[in-house]
DNA sequence: ATATTGCATATTGTCAACAATATACTGTAA
DNA sequence: TTACAGTATATTGTTGACAATATGCAATAT
């Protein structure tokens, strides 16, 4: 019997886990709205558990930035304004920097042939089907997820798999209009993969910078007139 | 009538929320041993509260990584070692280089100026009383913390100040053979201070750098020989 | 003597009811 | 008609009890 695939597989089994994994789930692909009221008791009936597991899911989510928390009113989905999203991009551009540094030079060889297989499916994958929107899925992010557990750095896996990619995968889902780069990113993957298996550190952190800093730049230059 | 100081000020009156912020502080000054069981009831009689805010409480500084939490068996003081501490300084030192890059851009006459009146407290506090364990204590992260909220990047101020700083406090109560550098450290923030007065980024960026990497290095060197 | 099994205890996970707070509505006065 | 006050409703905060799980101890078998 198949067990049901899951975005965020929970170790334990703990309902409030459970919960907290699936509302993020939910917020992530956008079928809970920004600022869409989180009452306890009605997740309670939906999901048919009583009212304290499902506040320990929304305390959990609001420390993780994914649900505003207001004492005595509640919780509602938090609602990301593309200033908020260039804020991400700046703090993950230099933890990315600093992880794929790390990694060139920490990065097992077992490590480092996963993450050419890693890039090579995604490779497969782009040029198989075009219109397939990758880099907008929660898949784009897989290769910057293997580096940064390839640095070796537990604080900095957490940060940036904790607690900025769920952000990001929300801002992307709040601002669709903003698209991937699709082919572009990929070449630029390939870049920073080379650099990675040849263990250049200076090489592979500037690829890296390079990345995202157009990423980050061409919202800048969105913000920028608005203000 | 005065109220007591706090460590961790609360703007909500929420039980668990003070009581959070109570044991984080508890918990950097070392009076909660790391490894120390935290025992929902325990803490529930001491603070005369029921185990519901507690439980949230724990599971808060679970999510901080004050706390080590195992579903069904309990929570735990979480005990840093030497190379945790070393993740941190890393992660550390790429985000504070932001920080002060951002800051130097962006930080406002009123905040350069408060910027610069802590320096000087730091100064006379300094040479008054080279005793004053200052550079052990949570003021000593006071300068660091004002360069974070003047980037104006509020993800980032998250990470450095909620994150971060913390549970540097922590590591540097478990291991307090780890000394400061005083005066040295001083100057370096004095360099810090001149090129953010300055508006210059790139200075500024250089000398934050330095400043962070020599401590990073320092403990480098203490861990390598266990290996 | 050591390892293992079973039971007793203690702790955590969950629930449902009560208290405190905020929100929405209705009626009254200007 | 609008602004305000008071009340009614709904939601969150807290509590204590019950269920499920883990821990520690003792007795037994090897």
């Amino acid at each position: 019997m198949k067990k049901k695939p899951q975005f965020f597989p929970s170790d334990s089994q703990e309902r409030s886990e459970v919960l907290a994994n699936t509302l993020c789930e939910e917020i992530i692909k956008g079928q809970l709205e920004p600022g869409e009221k989180l009452s306890e008791t009605a997740i309670g009936s939906r999901f048919e558990m009583s009212r304290g597991p499902v506040r320990e899911a929304l305390r959990r989510l609001s420390e993780r930035g994914l649900v505003d928390f207001v004492p005595n009113v509640g919780a509602r989905v938090a609602s990301m304004s593309l200033t908020d999203m260039l804020h991400l991009l700046e703090v993950r551009e230099s933890l990315e920097v600093l992880a794929v540094e790390l990694a060139a030079g920490n990065m097992s060889r077992k490590q480092k042939t996963s993450l050419q297989k890693l890039y090579q499916n995604h490779l497969s994958m782009f040029s198989a089907e075009t219109e397939h929107s990758y880099f907008q899925s929660p898949e784009d992010l897989d290769f910057h997820y293997a580096i940064a557990k390839g640095s070796g750095n537990a604080v900095l896996v957490k940060i940036l798999c904790e607690d900025l990619y769920p952000k990001l995968l929300v801002c992307r889902s709040q601002h669709q209009y903003i698209k991937g780069r699709g082919a572009k990113a990929l070449e630029e993957h390939q870049s920073i993969l080379a650099a990675i298996t040849a263990g250049d550190k200076e090489l592979a952190s500037m690829f890296m910078r390079r990345h995202l800093r157009s990423a980050r730049e061409s919202l800048e230059s969105l913000i920028e007139p608005l203000k």
